[in-house]
DNA sequence: GTAGGGTTGTGGACAGTGTACACATCGCGT
DNA sequence: ACGCGATGTGTACACTGTCCACAACCCTAC
């Protein structure tokens, strides 16, 4: 436990931190509607008003646990990375590459849905799509890594040069559509095999047709 | 205007869908946080438990203000059916019609993006995805709709019978996630010719795909 | 080392929200 | 005509975000 709940001194220490590191739990349990600016103060040991020397107001404070979010995505994409490590064929390296990508962002979307609502639950922009804010341990944000495969099908030959701009949409978008569905779509209640071959056909699809 | 604000009788009437409908106006503006219930009886002119008499609670409301947002997604997507008319080839005609629920779904996402957020903004399930309350002025919900032009496809030998089973997933999946990158996603803020583009690219990716 | 001064946390207050409970008013079927 | 179920009202409470004035602290300049 890094919160010094029953702290002495008047001085918190890093407050900042423990309002964030408190929305993410809450984030956890029930998406951004759930991550309320009193109840973080509250686990933090502090008086609400606390909070409004760290943050403007509470969505300040949601966009900041959005960010972390984001990066708590690329760290279970990562993941997915090291799960599937490359074989010497470039081509089928490459391919495998995207297919983790979409493998770890729908493991997340699954194992965390609440932290991956709220991922997307704020406003955002493809200049700030690279913020290093977003980035999971190894400094890469979900978009980049994306970007990544992409480069590396290009590269490989799989993808043609003209298609290649702008491919993050078209990938991402595919993903994050089904993830969507899957949490609180019409697709949520599937069971796990079902979602896992819903998957798999997704990927293929995209393989196929990008 | 519909709406006895300043009626004269004790009973309102239709309470129950002038909450609805206020709730709608609501989510236009603001999205599903945007529906505050006591703003709907205030709007309907009504003291705000008038609204228990109707609803459990807020969630009921913004359930049923959801099932009304699926709806109009469905007469949007009829109208861009109404839009692009058969010509008489089988098989382009089938292309066409999966084509036009795509740009008809993300037409809606980006004309109405709080309707479009509302509308999948409250948990669902398969069995909840073909309900009356979620289907558009000629009865057919729109996951009914990809099953439709899903269909079409599959007759026009264009898709392999194997595929077809929840075929429907990929493709709502892909335009969903776009729908949901454009409006508050990275790709907010693109401008329209880059959105039409990136639409029409998705369009080919399932097409080819599928 | 001591007097400020900026930073961080506190206390009290207010408007707005969802919702429970008791009460009022009405329309309809007997 | 009456009474009962359905519909709308009033009061109240806990909870939220946020504003303002105040308190406690740490750091820096003399």
């Amino acid at each position: 436990m890094t919160d010094d709940h029953g702290r002495t001194t008047y001085r918190h220490g890093d407050l900042r931190g423990a309002l964030i590191a408190a929305g993410i739990e809450m984030a956890r349990e029930g998406g951004p509607d759930a991550v309320v600016l009193r109840e973080a103060t509250r686990r933090a040991g502090v008086s609400p008003n606390a909070a409004y020397r760290h943050f403007d107001d509470r969505d300040a404070l949601l966009r900041e646990v959005s960010d972390a979010c984001l990066g708590l995505a690329a760290d279970r994409i990562e993941r997915s990375f090291d799960e599937h490590p490359p074989t010497g064929d470039p081509q089928a390296d490459a391919r495998q590459l995207l297919r983790s990508v979409g493998l770890g962002y729908l493991g997340f979307a699954r194992e965390e849905p609440g932290l991956f609502r709220t991922a997307f639950s704020v406003p955002d922009n493809l200049n700030r799509a690279a913020e290093s804010a977003k980035a999971g341990r190894r400094g890469r944000t979900p978009f980049q890594l994306v970007g990544v495969a992409l480069d590396a099908l290009l590269e490989a030959g799989l993808l043609p040069p003209e298609r290649r701009p702008n491919a993050e949409f078209l990938a991402w978008a595919t993903v994050h559509g089904l993830g969507m569905l899957v949490i609180d779509g019409p697709l949520r209640g599937l069971d796990d095999r079902m979602i896992d071959f819903a998957t798999e056909r997704l990927l293929d699809m995209v393989d196929r047709g990008l």
